[in-house]
DNA sequence: CATCCATGTTCGCTAATAACGAACGAGCCG
DNA sequence: CGGCTCGTTCGTTATTAGCGAACATGGATG
């Protein structure tokens, strides 16, 4: 591990939609180096434009970091594979699409198929890091982890803040419910990110059996408690698919 | 600038869509370092999330960076600022339109809001860095440069690549039209990068008077020709707005 | 309008460390 | 089974990143 990148690292983590922009003294506190350091590192990231220094000399995000994640996105075997049936997906059930995977312990969107109403389509934009405690795909990507990981996971959790009357706040019955996921093959959200707001979702396999993604259905509640068995067998026949075209074979592999 | 940021930036560069996976050995041989630096380097990035090593243990692009892009979209003034605009003039031209910046000497969009036909809106992925000199935007973005800087991304430019029988291909008389679009404050794309699409382009200026940003509005030709000036007047109300939104006062400023 | 404080920036020195090359191990193809 | 390529590890050495002090700048304050 280099330690400059181990810098470039946390010095990223500092940008978020609170804090964009940092100066040169701030970064130094908050990493705990010199002021020189901090500007050595600030101005070479800038260089390479994953800084961008504003006309008052202090430094926010450069524009360089969404053409990155363009490239991801066009070129990530998992995006591409996976819209066809996201797309059919939206289509034929009329409600958004979620396709989403873990970074770092918390779960983004990296795409989208908004529904018939075209609601919720900005609810939650592209990339951005979400908790896991409170989404189904959340659930399913954790209950598919390593349990030492999961487990680490759940610990390093900021906390499982309260959103709805219906967020699990309380591990144990997080855990009881990662257990299920795994039985059944997918997973609920019922109202706990959003009132009114209810998901399905279930987990998309590569070839060796790996849960590399989840793809996600989010609708109000009541088209959920009308035709829920409905979206449960639309999601799965689209995740199917989908763990196809990577090399999942279902047939041979088991419960585990 | 520290060396080690320096090869972050070359590695990074290697990434695209032609060629999304790299290896430790192709790597080394590409910034033409050991194989055990490269192997520091890939390694170091994936640990941050920047990179992420495959299950063949090559390495590809990480989710992080489109976390980072979706924190500066949801942060950065400019995307926020300009997206009433940039909304009203899709609704009252019923055309689509681009806000775009200049990264490092190519054109990238960083926000879209597609027309009344929704065609166009898969065009050009947002993010995905452009060659400038067939695009609207990138005329009006070039132009605003200090000569100095225009100069040298035309000398650097990959080459003018043909992409239309109208595709500017000259550099000198490229330049002639950089001079146009500075004199009339707007500037055109006809067929330049496709077939039976024309833009119109603007300048968004700050409190300094500088350039951050150009709105392009995209069609058809044959409503370009129609109601031409109809777009350019109601595409300078957008740039008007926004420029004044962040502070640009056009009476206190000449053409300079 | 003058002063002061905080901030961004530069520079030389030194210790930390990143780069190298060689060696090891795994995987693939012939 | 053998040869090749690739990813990974390790110890040494030269590079360089980090520090602290000094300088520059700009905005706030009295």
């Amino acid at each position: 591990m280099l330690g400059t990148i181990r810098r470039v690292g946390q010095l990223l983590d500092l940008f978020d939609e609170h804090h964009p922009e940092w100066g040169v003294t701030e970064v130094a506190r908050a990493l705990q180096v010199s002021k020189s350091s901090a500007h050595a590192l600030l101005r070479s990231l800038a260089t390479i434009g994953l800084l961008e220094q504003l006309p008052n000399s202090r430094y926010r995000l450069g524009w360089r970091t969404l053409a990155l994640g363009s490239v991801l996105l066009t070129s990530s075997g998992i995006a591409g594979i996976a819209r066809p049936a996201i797309d059919n997906l939206a289509k034929t059930s009329g409600e958004t699409v979620n396709l989403a995977v873990l970074e770092r312990g918390h779960v983004i969107f990296i795409e989208r198929q908004p529904g018939a109403g075209g609601r919720f389509a900005s609810a939650v934009p592209i990339g951005t890091p979400l908790p896991f405690h409170c989404s189904a795909v959340g659930k399913v990507l954790l209950a598919h982890r390593p349990p030492a990981e999961a487990q680490a996971l759940l610990r390093t959790a900021a906390g499982f803040d309260r959103f709805t009357r219906n967020t699990i706040t309380d591990k144990q019955r997080f855990q009881a419910e990662l257990e299920q996921v795994r039985r059944q093959g997918y997973a609920f959200n019922l109202m706990e990110a959003f009132d009114n707001v209810c998901c399905v979702a279930a987990p998309v396999k590569n070839s060796l059996g790996l849960v590399v993604a989840a793809i996600g259905l989010s609708m109000p509640t009541h088209r959920f408690e009308r035709h829920r068995d409905y979206y449960i067998s639309a999601l799965l026949a689209a995740t199917r698919r989908v763990s196809a075209e990577l090399g999942w074979e279902a047939e041979t592999g088991g419960v585990a």
